[in-house]
DNA sequence: GATATTTGACCCCT
DNA sequence: AGGGGTCAAATATC
């Protein structure tokens, strides 16, 4: 790599590193303003889409940024590609390129974006579950969900929810990874708030948050049960249809106690 | 009956 | 062969 690359390759990583940190500081301002505004309000819903607006519009700058880094990568593939067979540079260099992505293939779509989070549901589209997993050596199992919209608008986005394995350095905060993979063709105006899809039984409190949801008692999670993984159940109410389910304010605050993003590309568009 | 979720089975990829 | 993603029948809820 030459000096002038290393130093863009750098500089591009400042950048991204400096709208990752705007980012975060939008989401805190996220968490202060929500919670003043009257819920279902117009303010509200402005204020909703405006910070949607700019976690698009800061997602687009870092997808650019990071497509611009692993442009040269991705050319370097297609030049291999031509010149041959399978056993040649090409097979090694996707075999690379397989260790590079931790190896997880996807079918359908390419991963777009991951986050950690305390409130897995939060991120503005409607999702459908369509399977569960238990992972090989992980503690907790994986959710996978496919966009509401994938039947009606054809929309391939889908994301999968797994626990994260605690460490002991957050306490009792349970943070989630969350991974999406492909791009909403959906339209989004259906969705100004944000809905909940799941109805798996089991539902937990979280610390500070084991109030009244909606009206309706939120029910411990059941120490004993054979699913008792299931806190991406946080903020779900059983026995009622999840996803119509609006968060009030106190609970949409809660919600976005974001721990930390890792995002890599546009989740919010 | 319609719609959504659960979960075991199947399929794909390494 | 085994891990992980998706399918689809069974089940639940309204």
């Amino acid at each position: 790599m030459s000096i002038l690359e290393s130093s863009t390759h750098s500089g591009c990583q400042v950048v991204i590193n400096e709208i990752e940190h705007q980012r975060a500081l939008v989401m805190e301002l996220h968490d202060l303003i929500l919670p003043i505004l009257d819920p279902c309000s117009r303010q509200e819903k402005l204020a909703q889409q405006l910070f949607q607006d700019i976690f698009s519009s800061s997602s687009k700058v870092i997808s650019f940024l990071e497509l611009g880094d692993n442009s040269n990568k991705q050319a370097n593939l297609i030049k291999y590609r031509r010149k041959g067979g399978k056993n040649n540079v090409e097979s090694h260099m996707l075999g690379e390129e397989a260790k590079e992505n931790g190896n997880k293939r996807r079918k359908n779509a390419q991963h777009t974006g991951s986050v950690v989070t305390q409130a897995p549901h939060f991120d503005g589209y409607q999702w459908r579950k369509y399977g569960q997993k238990w992972i090989s050596k992980a503690k907790h199992s994986r959710s996978y969900y496919r966009c509401a919209n994938s039947k009606d608008q054809g929309c391939l986005a889908t994301k999968t929810v797994q626990q994260k394995e605690s460490d002991g350095s957050s306490g009792t905060v349970r943070l989630f990874d969350v991974d999406y993979y492909g791009q909403h063709i959906c339209k989004k105006d259906d969705i100004i708030h944000p809905y909940v899809v799941e109805t798996t039984q089991y539902s937990a409190p979280i610390v500070n948050h084991n109030q009244s949801i909606s009206g309706s008692t939120v029910v411990h999670n059941d120490v004993h049960g054979v699913q008792d993984e299931s806190f991406e159940n946080l903020f779900m109410v059983p026995s009622t249809p999840e996803y119509l389910i609006d968060f009030t304010d106190v609970e949409m605050a809660g919600a976005l106690e974001v721990t930390s993003m890792m995002i890599s590309e546009d989740i919010w568009a």
